[in-house]
DNA sequence: AATGCTTAAATTGTCGACAATTTGTGACTG
DNA sequence: CAGTCACAAATTGTCGACAATTTAAGCATT
């Protein structure tokens, strides 16, 4: 870890070693960019055109941004870009709140005194940031993530992280990048954050996952708002 | 909902509309039931073979069985059986608690009257199939599953019911299925299922969550020292 | 005899063409 | 004029062949 780094690219750098992995990241970027736009159809022989590939490895790509959720897929009726309603960003949010209270209480439990303490040190990058910024971070958003996916990764779960990473964060992501500029919370969030890092430094474990999950569902709180406001 | 079946089904009856979903409920079957042994190499041509198609939807349902775990795949060089660990079934099982938690804590919130009310009935029906059989119920495992099952759909939650009943009980199935017969806890098992039920009853969700994570922390013991003792 | 390189076999990745299914259109009938 | 059936177009599902890559085996060299 050479702890320079303020917001961690969870993308593979290196070339992926097949064109239907390359492809899948393409598809992914332009739809959590809303470059594909929501609900929009997707049809096989047109985007294997517009990528310059055969529809074989094309196909590929889509079931694994079926898997991620990002695309939805009817037998033989064609596939369409997920639309994002409060509904299903209620499920993300609880199901992300179950888990990452578990992958806190696991933290607590198994995380090494260097970790905590590089965590620790990102926690105060956030903070200069913040006030560098005056409040206005911009890479709030990543460097929110971020810690979530330490946490994640300090659990130890390959099945949690797995889901956490691949999955749940995607479609936030997404659905941030899709719903306009957040209020900032850029200091309550850290001031939380620093608290959980603080229990788990602890070891206790109630209290860390206790922390997770009020903070998750406080953000659901205020994404909820924003969603419910923009549909009506 | 008939109220009459004892055992839910939770594979679809109806033929699937296409080859590839059929060919991977069929390996799906197999490799659970260990016909397929863990950790043996799949090989493309040899099972599009044996399945009587070609390698093109052979390689989906490859992939879906990738997705659920069954298989684990590397780029050029093939994929294999998953061999269930100790460490992944604990993995599986910490993240079973914290979802399942959840599913609990929304169905005591969400579940319907009639709902609540068949599902003491499910209960009263495994608790005649306990003694009928005085204690050795062979359905406990489908039995057990299908009390699981209901809570998740009763969440509402469907992010938390494809990850629990697409995933993580398959994985369990095939932990159970070959690992010989577990000891018989079907008596405290629907005792603990009475318990989480009243809770949901009484729209106590902070304690159906509590019940329902204590109820799987205590499966997870019992799987683990099976485990452990089988591979020494 | 052990190690490293070269080459051959096996296996996966990719492609383009064909078959099966669904969806949309239009004529026909009540 | 509404509804239904048949037909045609578009799209997905399936196949077999070819290309790229990895794994292994065999040979030469130290």
């Amino acid at each position: 870890m050479t702890g320079t780094a303020s917001t961690v690219n969870t993308e593979e750098l290196h070339e992926s070693p097949t064109l239907a992995l390359r492809t899948f990241d393409s598809i992914k970027s332009d739809i959590i960019n809303g470059e594909l736009a929501q609900g929009s159809k997707i049809v096989e022989s047109d985007l294997a055109l517009k990528y310059g590939i055969s529809r074989g490895p094309l196909r590929e790509a889509i079931h694994r941004l079926e898997r991620i959720k990002l695309i939805v897929r009817i037998p033989h009726a064609g596939s369409r870009v997920v639309t994002l309603d409060t509904r299903m960003m209620e499920d993300i949010y609880n199901a992300r709140e179950s888990l990452e209270g578990m992958a806190a209480r696991l933290a607590a439990r198994l995380m090494s005194d260097v970790e905590i303490e590089s965590l620790s040190k990102l926690l105060d990058q956030h903070a200069a940031a913040i006030s560098e910024t005056d409040g206005k971070v911009y890479f709030q958003r990543e460097g929110d993530i971020d810690f979530h996916y330490r946490i994640a990764v300090a659990s130890q779960n390959q099945w949690i992280l797995e889901k956490l990473n691949g999955e749940l964060y995607q479609l936030i992501r997404m659905c941030r990048h899709q719903s306009g500029q957040f209020p900032s919370r850029a200091q309550t969030a850290l001031d939380q954050h620093r608290q959980i890092a603080a229990a788990i430094a602890r070891r206790d474990e109630e209290l860390a996952e206790i922390l997770m999950r009020r903070h998750i569902s406080g953000a659901w709180e205020i994404v909820k708002t924003i969603l419910e406001d923009q549909n009506d």
